[in-house]
Formats: C-alpha cells, sequence, structure tokens
DNA sequence: TCTGGGGTCCTAGGACCC
DNA sequence: TCTGGGGTCCTAGGACCC
C-alpha cells in the first residue's frame, strides 16, 4: 500500500489555523509574494481550483489568486507533523517504508486491504488531523499509482492484472519515474504509450539508456518490480544547503564568505549526527541560470567544519568567477562506512 | 510563469595502473 | 615501434522525485 498525504503543508498550516479552512492558502519561501525567486511549496485544493501549482513562483500565485492566504515555509512544523503520522502508521501490523514528509510504503499481509486502509485513514485522523489517500497495489508502482487515482482522501486498487486495462493507452510519462526527457528519447524510438514501454526491444532500450536504466524502463512499462518494502531506517547519501539569492551575488570574497558558511553549517549539522565528511560539492547558478557543480574529494574523511569550509574554498578556486550568480550552494557526502 | 530547496541514482569519460 | 584488454577511482552532468 501507499499512503499519501492530502495537500502536507498546507494542511498542516490549516490544522493550525482554523480558521483557514475552506479558503486558497499557499505555502511557500518566506510567505511573502512581493519578494522576487520565491515558489509555492503546496498550494492548497482550494487554491489549486485557480490553477496554482507547486513550483510556480509566488508572484504568479498571486496574480493567478490574489485572495490567497501566503504562508511562510515552515520545515520543523512539517518534520513534527510527518514524524507523527509515520509513528501512527507503525501502530498497524505493517512495515513502513517512510518516503520523505507526507508518504509512505506499507508493506502488509492482509484479505481485506480496502478495510485496512479505511482503518488506516481513521486512525492518521484521529491521531493528527490530517487526512491521506490510500493506494493498494502489488508493487510500489501499481500502489502509488493507484494513491493517483485515490486523491484526495480516498482508497484505490491497482494490480498488475489491470495494469494495461488501466494504464496501456497512457503516456509513459504517467509512469512514477518517467520523465519529460526520458519520453522525448522514448518517443525517437516509438515509443509513447505505456504499452508501447512494456513490448519494447529491451536490447535497444538498453543501447539507449544504459544496462541498468534500459532493462529498469522496460519493468516499469509493466507496472514495476516487486522489490520488498523494509523499515529499516534511511542512512543519508549526502546533505546540502543552497540559497537564491534576492539579489545577485558577484563579489568573490562575498561568494566564498557564502560557501564557507553553508560548508560550516551543513557539515556541523551531519557531525551532530555521528556522520564523517568525505567529499565537499559547490554548486553555482548564474543570473542566466546556467548552473555548475564541482566536487573535491577531501584529504582525509572529517568532521571539522573548518576543514570541510577551507576544501569547499579550494572547489571554489577551480570555477571561474565573475558572473553575477543568483544562487550558491554546498553539499557533502556522507562516509557510509561509518556507523551513526 | 524568469524558474526553491533537498535529495537519489545512473552514465560517461578521463586518469591511472597492470 | 605506439599498441590490447581489463580494471578502479574520480568528477561532471543528466534525470527524476517530493
Amino acid at each position: 500500500m501507499h499512503v499519501d498525504l492530502d495537500q502536507f503543508l498546507a494542511a498542516v498550516e490549516v490544522r493550525r489555523r482554523p480558521e483557514l479552512a475552506g479558503r486558497p492558502v499557499i505555502v511557500g519561501g518566506d510567505g511573502d509574494p512581493g519578494r522576487r525567486r520565491q515558489v509555492v511549496a503546496t498550494a492548497s485544493y482550494e487554491a489549486r481550483a485557480f490553477g496554482v501549482r507547486s513550483g510556480m513562483p509566488l508572484a504568479t500565485a498571486a496574480r493567478k489568486c490574489p485572495d490567497a492566504v501566503f504562508l511562510a515555509h515552515d520545515r520543523p512544523a512539517y518534520d513534527e507533523a510527518s514524524a507523527a503520522v509515520m509513528a501512527t502508521l507503525r501502530t498497524f501490523p505493517v512495515v513502513v517504508e517512510v518516503w520523505g514528509w507526507d508518504e509512505a510504503f506499507l508493506g502488509a499481509t492482509t484479505d481485506d486491504p480496502e478495510a485496512l486502509a479505511t482503518d488506516i485513514k481513521a486512525r492518521v485522523f484521529d491521531e493528527t488531523s490530517l487526512t491521506c489517500a490510500v493506494g493498494i497495489g502489488d508493487s510500489r508502482l501499481t500502489a502509488k499509482t493507484a494513491t493517483g487515482f485515490a486523491k484526495p482522501g480516498g482508497t484505490a486498487r491497482l494490480t498488475r492484472s489491470r495494469w494495461f486495462d488501466v494504464m496501456g493507452e497512457r503516456p509513459v510519462t504517467s509512469i512514477w519515474g518517467i520523465g519529460p526527457r526520458t519520453a522525448d528519447r522514448l518517443k525517437q524510438l516509438g515509443v509513447r504509450t505505456v504499452r508501447e514501454l512494456a513490448a519494447a526491444d529491451l536490447a535497444q532500450l538498453r543501447s539507449t539508456f544504459g544496462p541498468a536504466v534500459g532493462g529498469h524502463l522496460k519493468v516499469l512499462g509493466r507496472g514495476g518490480g516487486d522489490g520488498p518494502i523494509v523499515d529499516e531506517p534511511w542512512v543519508a547519501r549526502s546533505r546540502s544547503h543552497e540559497q537564491t539569492f534576492e539579489r545577485d551575488v558577484a563579489a568573490p570574497e562575498e561568494i566564498e564568505a557564502h560557501v564557507a558558511r553553508m560548508a560550516k553549517a551543513v557539515t556541523g549539522e551531519v557531525a551532530a549526527e555521528g556522520r564523517v565528511v568525505t567529499h565537499v560539492a559547490v554548486k553555482l547558478r548564474t543570473s542566466t541560470f546556467f548552473t555548475r557543480t564541482k566536487i573535491g574529494k577531501l584529504p582525509e574523511p572529517t568532521t571539522d567544519p573548518d576543514a570541510v569550509a577551507a576544501h569547499a574554498r579550494v572547489v571554489l578556486s577551480r570555477f571561474q568567477l565573475g558572473r553575477p550568480l543568483r544562487l550558491i550552494g554546498v553539499r557533502v557526502m556522507l562516509d557510509m562506512n561509518v556507523d551513526p
């Protein structure tokens, strides 16, 4: 089963401000639609009715829906709400595999999955006042796809036996994991629909997309693989901070100061969690949206923020600076051989 | 509609080694 | 002589997701 909270960020905000119920609510950035370079994280269904979508600039959202309530992104609140939901899911006799803030795959054995879904939705609502949709399937992909039909708040079932009836004539982009780029390349091979992907020549897929991706695409076309749902806590591979500035940053010393600050902050966070940094990457985006990342391996793994900051400066020095930057980011790669 | 922040995984190609 | 085949490590970049 796949559980997906409805309009998660907006729902958490409405929960603590009940007077907003039924109103268009837009969460994103610092909640000021007058600021530039901020986008919608989540819009409530009422706001979506005006055409507001995730990823849209706040100013655009304000134009489409002038009466919307704009709220700042509040990560700690969503972390807490998410944890409460996941804890509730774990009270059921199922394996819970968390997928981000507002989703989870559940491995369940039951004769009546719809009844289980009803119980899950009821208990999540009782415990957290949040609503969710539940998809039932026999693979991650079928369950996740079913959730799309269940939103908001419902239950839907899709299994591989009915996969082609439901999905066969839809475009390949309706598959979770296939985006517009892959769809374009598939079109070159004459593959447009899910059914065509399932029937596509494996050797041709492999030679076009590489051995792993090519094979995976064919599996997706058939409704997905059957890898087990696991509840082992996720061990992060990396951690990053990035920041888009209201005004471009051009002065090299200023850029360097931002990089050093972010490197120290992100290293401090992961070190506090018992993790060790092996590489540091610097990401820059010019005002023309040209984006480049460079990465360097540290002389030795470390938890020292100053050492990581120093190496981040070395990585930064490999860029040819000069153009004004709209974004600066730092990512640290974590040692996977160190048990947190 | 001038385009966030935080992630993961895969592939290609160069450097280097035997 | 200017070349084969296999392998690892490393970085850049693409693609996708929430």
